[in-house]
DNA sequence: ATCATTGCAAAAGATTTGCAAGGTC
DNA sequence: GACCTTGCAAATCTTTTGCAATGAT
């Protein structure tokens, strides 16, 4: 997806490394620490990106290499670290994309339909917009998602300057 | 999807037809009032729900009876509907939802992830602050999708009675 | 040794496409 | 008659699953 990431977002304070995290997640379920969980973790956990299940696999030695992890097993792991409250999942397109959640703050998405890139913003308006409704309505909210669509700066220039050219020859 | 609706809604007025408007998109784009059109459009204005491909095919007549609509025919007609503005898509659980745009406020959702109902609410609020942080963005908005994850009331209160029940036996 | 996990191959589910036959303008 | 549409079958794309072999505890 992106390799653009809103800097401009905090980071929440965690007591664990993700990898510390997993561990304990991993034992108290009687899960084993494998070394493609390992592999995987440590790939997703390198990157501040917002991927899906290709990505992620194209980043991976290929088969016969190494660190080579099968595409089942990437998305078996996947799911491992959404459940674990590693990642956060969520549709575009019609497909997944994952982000960060541990250590990570609450936040939604600008989408920009040109260069399909993900520009991340935090808005607690947004969450005590969405409280109010749901109080109103008796319903109890476990999370939500928001997307924005539309073009971002750099596309928009990027058109006015090529609409330009055009003009000109 | 939901057979629920609010109602609170409040509907745009128009001066067309849902099947005027086709009518006009199809002639302006050289395309063919065929009797599927007609048939796919006349169940999908005849119904005020949220519904994805498959609850609107299974809808129809089987294969063989009179007014029956193929499979893709059906695909390729809701992204007509969507083309023409009679309809918006959006994604749930990874498949294509659709519902009525023409004549129909803008509007967001409430899922319950219980009973899989969409509830509807409308918030002006929502559109002003989206289009605040998308200005801070220099971002060029053109539509948004909110969908609030949760339990509805009615479920909510089916799982205190058989919590309830449970606990006396 | 026990039992979770992996990789492979195949399945599954939703949606799309090539194409010959048929329908609309 | 020209050419857009349809239905069929098959393909595509993403994700999931059955299962025998392998690996972790």
């Amino acid at each position: 997806m992106s390799k653009e990431h809103s800097h401009s977002l905090g980071s929440v304070p965690v007591p664990l490394t993700p990898q510390q995290r997993f561990e304990e997640y991993l034992r108290s379920r009687g899960m084993r620490n494998t070394e493609q969980r390992r592999i995987l973790l440590d790939y997703v956990f390198g990157h501040h990106q917002h991927f899906d299940a290709d990505q992620l696999i194209a980043q991976l030695p290929p088969k016969g290499e190494p660190r080579y992890v099968s595409r089942p097993t990437v998305y078996r792991t996947l799911a491992e670290f959404v459940d674990a409250g590693l990642l956060r999942k969520f549709e575009l397109d019609g497909r997944a994309v994952y982000e960060h959640d541990y250590g990570y703050p609450e936040h939604d998405h600008l989408y920009c339909t040109q260069c399909h890139k993900l520009f991340e913003f935090e808005s607690e308006e947004l969450v005590q917009l969405r409280d109010r409704v749901a109080r109103e309505k008796k319903f109890r909210v476990t999370g939500h998602r928001l997307i924005v669509y539309g073009i971002c700066d750099r596309c928009a220039k990027a058109t006015r300057r090529s609409k330009r050219a055009s003009t000109l020859v």
